[in-house]
RNA sequence: GUGGGUGUAGCUCAGUUGGUAGAGCCCCGGAUUGUGAUUCCGGUCGUCGUGGGUUCGAGUCCCAUCAUCCACCCCA
């Protein structure tokens, strides 16, 4: 035997069982969506190099170390995205979609990022990322968050927190970031290994650390909502009332720290305990200056991702509650004849009933295998087409799911049986 | 990138102090004529992750390597 070829490290499919699933998300956020206004956006899953260094920050991890990055044949350094809001700026700029105009977008599809692969976390992932441009005010925050309540309604998701935070402008975080780490400095006797790392990389993270022996030299650290500026402080204002009033259930945590440069003011996460180290589930927040620092004039905008991967782990907990079964009937056909005809059958029947889910069973096989096979299926009922119903002209029909006598009908009559 | 756990049939796993592999599920067939899911009977399936080493002999011990899982880190 030749030898196995297996999938890249922390690359994975989605076998046919579990399709249905992915679907059942899929379906749920694009009726969501719709709903709201949103848009599909598909770009390329390949960029420059430079878009994502420009966009998600020199400094960062996905950036320094997570990229698959690549030398395309003329010599350009190009990139498999890591994530996809700066193909959605990218793509807006380059088309003029941003001139004067709100525009409300989605985008799903694969990420890739060089990680050591755990539960939650893959190095190919999919996302499914909401953006609004054009829009400054809370209003348009709000609507976000009310978007992604509604998501985790209709997908019956249980258990996820909604946490928010602001960051302020990028200059308030700024000067908010030059009095952190004089403070942190101050005390860098007590940071450990990877605060020290982070003091130059991204400072507002140490407030992040899990580290117990830090927690109250963080707790006495200067707090960022200081540094607000009035607007920045009653747009925030204004979200958290505007939370109230559609009664979703918040918790302000100010050590909520994005970790992509382009964040500012709105940040938030919708997180669980219950897939382990990588409870965010859906995360996101303002990104004002990212459109212009991409070579666009400033445009505000807001947005999130949510982690496909991570949202069909929790619903693969209650999978049970959702009906995904996959076929409403199963064609038996016993016989040559029984074979021939049931093929010119099974395309009248499709026919006629555009939505029917019809298999038809092919390789013969014995009445008794037939059925199990039918049986396996899922299928609601088995289509029965032998010699004796052949010969009168009927169609046999087995109920498989619940007790009722077989009965028969000409086939011709068979189409009204569905309706 | 760092640390720890695990790799035996398609799946879930057992395999005693080293003596050349087993169960359940799945799949296939049968239990008097053409009927599933329950029950009973029978059957197929393995280079024991890969490559070295120790040994008369390795699934079992040693080394390496790959994959996978969990945590750190990072993030969706």
């Amino acid at each position: 035997m030749a030898k196995k070829i297996q999938a890249i490290r922390g690359m994975h499919d989605v076998l046919p069982e579990q399709s249905p699933l992915w679907h059942f998300l899929e379906d749920g956020v694009r009726q969501v969506l719709d709903g709201y206004g949103y848009r599909e956006m598909r770009t390329p899953i390949v960029e420059m190099t430079d878009l994502f260094k420009r966009s998600i920050g020199e400094v960062t991890d996905i950036v320094e170390k997570e990229m698959y990055t690549f030398e395309d044949r003329n010599g350009d350094s190009l990139t498999l995205r890591p994530e996809g809001t700066a193909s959605c700026v990218r793509a807006g700029i380059e088309h003029g979609l941003f001139y004067n105009q709100v525009q409300r977008i989605w985008y799903r599809g694969p990420m890739f990022r060089h990680e050591r692969p755990q539960k939650g976390r893959y190095r190919q992932f999919h996302q499914i990322g909401v953006e609004a441009y054009g829009l400054e005010g809370p209003d348009i925050d709000l609507e976000i968050l009310l978007l992604t309540r509604r998501l985790w309604q209709i997908l019956g998701l249980e258990g996820v927190e909604l946490q928010i935070n602001t960051l302020g402008t990028s200059d308030e975080r700024k000067a908010y970031r030059d009095v952190l780490v004089e403070y942190l400095t101050a005390h860098k006797d007590l940071l450990d290994e990877d605060s020290l790392r982070r003091l130059d990389s991204n400072p507002l993270r140490v407030l992040d650390s899990k580290n117990p022996d830090m927690q109250q030299m963080i707790a006495d650290a200067p707090s960022l909502m200081e540094y607000l500026g009035d607007e920045s402080r009653a747009h925030f204002d204004a979200l958290c009332k505007g939370l109230d009033e559609a009664g979703v259930a918040y918790v302000i945590n100010p050590r909520l720290v994005r970790g992509l440069d382009y964040y500012a003011r709105t940040v938030f996460e919708w997180v669980t305990d219950r897939l382990g180290a990588q409870g965010t589930v859906c995360a996101g927040g303002r990104y004002d200056g990212l459109v212009e620092q991409l070579g666009g004039k400033p445009t505000p905008a807001v947005g999130f991702a949510m982690g496909v991967e991570r949202l069909i782990a929790l619903l693969e907990e209650d999978q049970d509650k959702l009906d995904l079964k996959q076929a409403d009937a199963y064609l038996v056909l016993v016989g040559e004849e029984a074979q021939r005809q049931g093929m010119q059958l099974a395309e009248k029947l499709r026919d006629q009933l555009p939505g029917l889910r019809l298999i038809t069973n092919c390789g013969g096989g014995s009445f008794k295998s037939q059925f199990k096979k039918a049986d396996r299926s899922g299928a609601r009922v088995a289509l029965v087409l032998g010699e004796d119903e052949l010969n009168r002209g009927v169609i046999g029909i087995k109920h498989l799911r619940e007790k009722a006598e077989q009965q028969q009908l000409p086939i011709e009559q068979l189409a009204d049986f569905f309706q």
